[in-house]
DNA sequence: ATCGTACCAGTTTTT
DNA sequence: CTGGTACGAT
């Protein structure tokens, strides 16, 4: 498995006219190959050219084979970008690399050595459902006020210390935080022993258990050192504990480790990321040399002035100044638009975006960013009647979805009988009578000789024990199992898969529901059992998706971008929208309540990974009254607003918002917001806006009418009350719409 | 076993 | 205003 210890095997083409491409920092950090190394890189200055045009050095130089490096990222997107890269580079494809995310690594590594931990090499790997499933039945033995103390709050405390490298044993009765009345620690202990007892870890013991096993097994340890020579990361300010601590178990052998990452980046501290380990780095690894990349290459001058403006609020940063790389960095200054309320500020939006599209700006080079997920939808209203084509970026996950949880609990079940957890999740899914009673009596009986689950439901399903309904029912379930069985002997993994779903009767529940996401769901299994062909084998499918599986939600089209700002870290738009920039929004209330100034500057490097997306063209807004939860509330300015440049950017406000300090003078603006005009002040009763001017339609709705709608089809309205319908669609059933949405058709 | 109602909470997200 | 969950009624 190990590549042996000789030289290098030659290139073809060891010539390094790739080097030529680089500015003189960027060369410094490709070339300065041995010890630790730390690479500053600013946005848009390079990063990833930088770390692939490194990687292709090691080899061309033959340093090392292909499989003596180590090449670690956060994400599958950035792995797989590695790897195209480092191919384009090598003139051919790079194969047996260890480069992939942290996750998958570690779940390749410990598939070797899962003995020290108390699992086999087969074991699987849990999704957050089964996570909490599993959590609540721990926490319920352990008898906790699940009232008081939610399991969503005790998995958050574990996976704290899991992502701080904590075991169970490491976790000091100090640290024993009084969640759930001291009892954390011993929950956590329960719930480890729970995932071993059914050969499963979660997403964070894959990091745990291998850097337990590394601290522990010096062999082991041994082994990786002599395997890998050089170590590349990618993104290090978003590390944690666990991953920090595997990692200097690994460079402890060769001391070339080298990492890329921006400290004014690091958004994650949520999850648990630490900035302190790149702020730390010098004093981590000894006699390591930093490289700052400060020469951006994508935005304009007053962009990046006013980023750099805005992050220099920031204390405890290394510190780096971005520099215009461009010749044509001239540009327009950013502008601050300040707006009556959300809808004015959605309007103002769309309309920019048609300007826009007039001079010839593809609408895909369009983004708009927002702090929060709700905010996406007044946009997205907006951009639905002006017709403006438009994607949502982020959002529910293909793999979070029912529908593709559930089918892949199936095929679990199909290829390993004693995955408890995903048979629990299908057993009575489609609806066949099996309740709790039913279960309960497995449960026991699994518990009682020591079994799977599945199996013991399948003793009782031949006993008397069990009611005659949900007897009938399970042997229906395990006849269907071992014929599927066979069926994938026989006809391979695709065909099994296809017939288990419709003959247990799981795509006919969706076939049967009638709700506005059903054909979505039975399309989503579609493209599932297609995705199931790309693999060889249903094991291979099954541990691609538990750690990978993204959104295939091809962009083909031109469209304008829809997401938050965290969604949008590594991706650049010429023209980028920033709206909602108030108090409580940005920086976010939560943020200004809980973490005190580390948190607040957290949201600040939001705010200036917001900026630095924009290439060409950044536009901010905030509105003096935005709807949250069905109400109408003032807001004010954001203070980031404040500490923008004033000389790179440029103020505009509408009438309305000029109305909105009026009226809300004493405590929306806080004075330091220049908006004011001349003009006499003019006081608007508080409340008169709530009165929309809506044109009157002459050619008002009626029952029956039918109507198209830009993003649910065709359907008939079934009812009118006031400007709102109620609307039967064909694709996407009853919902309510706002009759200016709709069309008649 | 399943359905309906009453309550509550409500950033950011990858693996 | 939503969506999700918990619990009680059928």
């Amino acid at each position: 498995m190990f590549p042996p210890a000789q030289p290098p095997a030659p290139f073809p083409d060891s010539g390094t006219d790739y080097l030529a491409k680089l500015n003189p920092e960027q060369r410094e950090a490709v070339e300065t190959v041995d010890g630790p190394l730390l690479v500053l890189a600013g946005a848009g200055t390079g990063k990833t050219r930088v770390l692939t045009t490194r990687f292709a050095h090691i080899l061309m130089t033959r340093r090392a084979f292909p499989n003596q490096v180590l090449a670690v990222t956060f994400t599958n997107k950035a792995a797989k970008e590695m790897r195209e890269r480092v191919s384009a580079i090598l003139g051919r494809p790079a194969e047996g690399l260890w480069l992939g995310t942290f996750h998958a690594l570690c779940a390749r590594m410990l598939r070797r050595h899962a003995e020290y931990v108390g699992l086999t090499s087969s074991f699987t790997i849990l999704d957050t459902d089964d996570q909490m499933r599993l959590l609540k039945q721990v926490m319920d033995a352990a008898v906790v006020d699940i009232k008081r103390w939610p399991a969503q709050g005790m998995m958050a405390v574990i996976q704290r210390w899991k992502d701080r490298g904590l075991t169970p044993a490491r976790v000091s009765p100090a640290e024993d935080s009084d969640y759930a009345n001291n009892k954390a620690r011993s929950i956590y202990e329960a719930y480890q022993s729970r995932l071993k007892a059914l050969n499963a870890a979660d997403f964070g013991d894959l990091m745990l258990h291998m850097t337990e096993i590394l601290r522990t097994q010096p062999d082991v340890l041994a082994q990786y050192h002599r395997a890998f020579r050089y170590i590349l990361v990618d993104e290090y300010q978003d590390t944690n504990t666990v991953q920090y601590l595997w990692l200097r178990l690994l460079a402890q052998g060769h001391h070339n480790i080298c990492c890329v990452g921006d400290d004014d980046q690091s958004i994650y501290s949520w999850r648990g990321a630490e900035v302190e380990n790149i702020l730390r780095f010098e004093k981590d690894f000894p006699g390591a040399r930093i490289v700052r990349l400060e020469s951006n290459y994508r935005s304009t001058r007053p962009i990046l002035a006013a980023a750099s403006h805005l992050i220099a609020k920031n204390e405890g940063r290394l510190g780096k100044t971005l520099r215009a790389g461009r010749n044509d960095a001239d540009g327009e200054k950013v502008r601050v638009v300040s707006l009556w309320d959300s809808e004015e500020e959605a309007r103002m939006v769309g309309e920019r975006i048609e300007q826009a599209q007039r001079k010839g700006v593809p609408l895909g080079q369009a983004a708009i960013l927002v702090r929060a997920g709700f905010q996406t939808r007044s946009f997205e209203e907006r951009l639905i009647t002006l017709g403006i084509p438009y994607r949502v970026v982020g959002g529910q996950k293909f793999y979070e979805r029912a529908e593709i949880r559930d089918a892949m609990a199936y095929m679990r079940v199909l290829h390993q009988p004693s995955d408890d957890l995903a048979f629990e999740r299908i057993v009575n899914t489609p609806k066949r009578g099996i309740g709790d009673g039913a279960l309960q009596q497995m449960h026991v009986g699994a518990r009682e000789q020591g079994i799977p689950l599945a199996i013991a439901a399948e003793r009782l399903a031949r006993t008397e024990v069990m009611r005659a309904k949900p007897r009938a029912a399970m042997r229906e379930l395990f006849d269907g199992f071992s014929r599927w069985r066979a069926l994938m002997q026989r006809e391979g993994h695709v065909v099994a898969v296809a017939t288990m779903l419709d003959e247990s009767g799981y795509t006919e529940m969706w076939k049967q529901d009638k709700s506005a996401e059903a054909p979505g769901r039975l399309e989503n299994l579609k493209e599932l059992v297609r995705a199931i062909g790309e693999f060889a084998t249903l094991e291979g499918f099954l541990e691609h998706v538990a750690l990978v599986m993204e959104n295939d939600e091809n962009a083909e089209g031109e469209r304008v971008s829809l997401m938050t700002l965290h969604a949008a870290k590594g991706l650049e738009f010429d023209l980028v929208f920033l709206p909602g920039w108030e108090e409580g929004l940005f920086p976010h209330q939560r943020a200004l309540d809980e973490g005190g100034t580390k948190s607040l500057e957290e949201e600040r490097r939001l705010a200036y990974v917001g900026i630095t997306r924009a290439r060409k063209m950044a536009v901010i807004s905030h509105a003096a009254n935005r709807r949250v939860y069905g109400n109408w509330s003032a807001a004010i300015p954001s203070r980031f607003l404040d500490e923008l440049p004033p000389g790179e950017i440029e103020r505009e406000g509408s009438g309305a918002a000029q109305r909105g300090r009026m009226v809300n003078a004493p405590t929306v603006f806080s004075g330091q917001f220049p908006l004011s005009s001349q003009r006499p002040a003019r006081v608007i009763e508080a409340g008169a806006w709530e009165v929309k001017e809506r044109p009157a339609r002459a050619d008002a709705m009626r029952v029956g009418q039918r109507v198209f709608h830009q993003k649910f089809g065709y359907g008939r309205v079934t009812a009118v009350e006031d400007d709102r319908l109620e609307v039967d669609f064909e694709k996407a059933g009853q919902k309510r719409v706002l009759d200016r949405f709709v069309e008649k058709a």
